[in-house]
DNA sequence: ACTTAATTGTTAAAAACAAAACAAGTATCA
DNA sequence: TGATACTTGTTTTGTTTTTAACAATTAAGT
């Protein structure tokens, strides 16, 4: 298996593209230029060869790009053949919204466990989906084999349960707490950070809007 | 108003070096230094000093920074004396959440609005927060002068309803939805992808394996 | 077959970002 | 007060990412 380094900017979008690729089949489109999609993903066009031919030459010159081929090229890069199981830690307002939400549109990942301590919801069933204890969370782990877990605890439990996490070997982290985490560093954690999110947005408009301030009274 | 450029990496950090600085005054905590604060939120602590003098020389040397000093300072910058009205566009499983989720704990963050199409929902209030049509949508955004949406309706309307966001007069645009969307160049959008998220966390995990195994094939 | 228009893959340049290194300044303590 | 240890602010260096530009190639139409 070849294996150039892909750039970590460039891992980010894979998904995206796959994901509009799949949107184009759908549409019965069957070829597609790197000007089109680029519209469609508001990435430029220039960075979406520069993605593609990361991993070879994928498309035609004065064509574009085969859809399908394209579609299930991808489809491999981003492992859609295995099935990857996914533990959620926190059944709380946050939690029980990612449950319902559409992940399984992709059939390559399915939450397989919850984890909470309110007693009403231990051995519960919700959405398919069974609801642990988390005093049972290192072995449950174990024993289903899931290396990637969503965590939705309160912040004051954040650091605590994921060193519960890595004791349950889990490989992967989707962090939507407030907190950031300690871990090892053979385990990967990425930072959804809601507050952060809106925050920034936040700064960034009232930013632009002194920015254009800034050029009315530069016109002098 | 001084206006230096501050560069996009650098803001989309100010949030979270808020967050900790008022861990840090709860705490009790006077004065930290940048290698603490980089422990806490696993940044550089090179590219903490070099964030903060954007902003002017915060600290000083061979003490560090005062805490209430520095938080009082981003809470400025941050806007944190100034309501932000934000507006949540589908009330459903993830905009159920994001209603009782935490953004009241920040008080310059309120979300004033819900806009939905289920008769059921509408005139009703969730959390305090009233919700409306959204065929009442581009009216009520400019009654309640409203320039902050969070959208969380289905993909296949995302645009249509984006489009009316415009009309309405938002700014900005936190978007939940798998959609990229077409907006003015005067709005701004920060996209929230969930899917993306976890697919980019397995791929980078998935990614990670290979290079060890890698390694380990090239002991040779 | 030839011409024209389209589009990739890649090279080169630019921009953005992160990190290392260190001089300048400050606190602390004997 | 003087010496020592510490920590910032900034300069320099290195890395990553984006964008522009264009030669090479293909498709399609005449």
């Amino acid at each position: 298996m070849k294996n150039k380094k892909i750039p970590k900017a460039t891992a980010k979008r894979l998904s995206l593209y796959y994901r509009y690729l799949n949107i184009l089949h759908e549409d019965g489109k069957t070829r597609v230029s790197s000007s089109e999609l680029s519209e469609a993903v508001k990435v430029d066009s220039a960075t979406i060869r520069r993605d593609f031919s990361y991993f070879g030459a994928l498309g035609k010159r004065g064509y574009g790009y085969d859809v399908e081929e394209l579609m299930n090229f991808f489809s491999h890069i981003l492992n859609q053949d295995h099935l990857t199981h996914v533990a959620l830690i926190g059944v709380g307002n946050l939690g029980h919204a990612l449950l319902n939400f559409n992940f399984r549109k992709n059939n390559n990942i399915r939450i397989s466990a919850g984890f909470d301590i309110k007693e009403e919801l231990i051995d519960t069933v919700y959405h398919g989906v069974p609801i642990y204890s988390v005093d049972d969370m290192v072995e449950q782990l174990n024993i289903q084999s899931i290396d990637v877990a969503i965590l939705t605890v309160p912040a004051d439990i954040a650091q605590e349960t994921a060193n519960k996490l890595v004791e349950g070997g889990i490989k992967g982290i989707l962090n939507f707490t407030s907190m950031r985490l300690s871990v090892p560093k053979e385990v990967r954690v990425h930072d959804v950070d809601l507050t952060n999110e809106l925050q920034t947005l936040i700064y960034f408009i009232n930013y632009y809007k002194d920015i254009e301030d800034l050029n009315k009274a530069n016109e002098e």
